[in-house]
DNA sequence: CCGTATCCCAAAGGATACTG
DNA sequence: CAGTATCCTTTGGGATACGG
């Protein structure tokens, strides 16, 4: 599936323009809701490993190094009730879980890689402008 | 510009494939520095706002009626310093601050915008697959 | 092996008052 | 008008220990 930036950027903008548009209801944002959860420090990161293919939660966490067993089963739990990942369990001895994405996830994987590709692009040039801003602006000095 | 998912996603694959990607070095994961930033709950919101044209503080504060004048600040100076915005002070009296989008911040109004859209789409969705969560999943009970 | 519960600290974020 | 400083509350997120 192809997207072109031009028109989700009108797309954008048409709904930004209606009066009342819900991109500005604090309750109702759509942006704000779903960013909230695919922004956040390791739900994307999920998203794209299970995009590789599912995996078990033992996987993940070796997959993921610095992440807390809590955090990893909250941020799977998170995703399960968004309807982006399915959790499957097998009645082995002992249990195995499984995760993978749904239809729904598959379906986000595209425009969040699309997301990371840009970022991978551009994290230099993003660098680079922190360190010149940093520099022009040093640390301040308190009043004397 | 256009974007094809497929390869995106195959992209992202890629990058993860490679031994000791940088998408799993916590310390270098352009993906975690990025989201970090244009995930928090304000920042995408003013890069919309800015890719409307540019605005100056109060209009600012004046679009977005929840955002603290602190946040707005923080927020602000944190996409100035990652280059994605320009800030142009006028000498009048009393001084005005124009913020606009920069290049590099335009070209990532485009994917921003695509997940925008993909968001918009399918909120109705996430909302019932929340719905049916709890209700399979009752506040659960304490031991007696 | 998976998941939950608890505790605790650090950072995010809001309100307000003050300055250039 | 724009921005800073301070205070205070809420949340995020790690460590640990325990239960199914």
């Amino acid at each position: 599936m192809k997207v072109d930036y031009e028109v989700a950027i009108d797309t954008v903008k048409a709904m930004m323009a209606e009066p009342a548009s819900a991109l500005f209801d604090p309750q109702n944002c759509p942006v704000r809701d779903v960013f909230a959860h695919i922004g956040d420090k390791w739900a994307s990161l999920i998203l794209q490993i299970l995009g590789l293919r599912p995996h078990r939660f033992g996987e993940l966490r070796r997959a993921i190094p610095d992440i807390s067993q809590a955090m990893l089963t909250g941020t799977l739990r998170s995703l399960q009730r968004d309807g982006l990942i399915y959790r499957e369990v097998f009645p082995t001895r002992p249990p195995s879980v499984e995760y993978g994405l749904t239809e729904l996830g598959q379906s986000l994987l595209g425009p969040v890689s699309a997301l990371v590709v840009w970022t991978a692009e551009h994290h230099g040039r993003i660098r680079q402008s922190r360190t010149q801003y940093d520099l022009d602006n040093p640390p301040k000095k308190k009043k004397l």
